[in-house]
DNA sequence: GCCGTCCATCGTCTATCGCCGATGAACGAT
DNA sequence: ATCGTTCATCGGCGATAGACGATGGACGGC
């Protein structure tokens, strides 16, 4: 996909990034940034792991939207996956998650100690 | 803690609730899933509070650009906009960062609580 | 064999993002 | 009154997101 974009702020230099890489964090936050992906989030932490065409039925959504949907939190390292039969099973990536929230925390402690 | 899960609280009452709201939680990812936005509020966060020119200089982005991201954050809630003479004076909002915050971590902690 | 199911991918469409330059309003200073 | 500065907004452009249907591969069952 599109790695390496906004060389911006990168080339600026005038704040030399010491990094949380807000590359990285930001990519993470955009595959939280759609209400679908939420919501099948929470629904493969309920049913703990679970298949492309269970997800279909229970949203209304078609298929291949839902497998694009289930890509892109798999590229973003918050879900697994993992080939079971002709199936495909998905099951959230608990630490990779809480590592996001870690991330986050880290930002607004930096914006509250202001520094 | 009710952790009966598997609801739909994506429900018709469009009561403005915010921790489960996952569209309202989406669109503040998507404020946040930007590389640039996300160094501008590191940067409002460390000056307490600065003017949009001021983060013009500290950024290689055009003025309107800039102006464009911090809209963005205002309209996001994560930003607060005063306007002071000429200027206009943006701040972070602490609270409504640390809101967000807690909106991911309700997130993660319904998915740790599956299983 | 054949058929049905599950799934990823492709192609296509529209809407939105992200960037910019230009414009004009608002205000302070001369 | 006329600058100079700050800023929000508009219009345009290319790129991307998000949705869908269609296609075809991989399996399991008959």
């Amino acid at each position: 996909m599109t790695e390496s974009v906004l060389e911006t702020d990168r080339a600026a230099g005038a704040l030399p990034n010491r990094n949380s890489d807000s590359h990285a964090v930001a990519a993470q936050f955009a595959a939280l940034s759609h209400p679908a992906r939420i919501e099948i989030l929470k629904h493969l932490a309920a049913s703990n792991s679970c298949c492309c065409r269970e997800v279909v039925d229970r949203f209304d959504l078609a298929q291949s939207t839902v497998s694009q949907h289930l890509k892109i939190l798999v590229e973003a390292g918050l879900v697994r996956f993992e080939p079971d039969r002709q199936r495909s099973r998905y099951a959230v990536d608990r630490l990779a998650l809480a590592d996001v929230s870690a991330s986050l925390n880290a930002l607004v402690n930096s914006c509250c100690s202001g520094r």
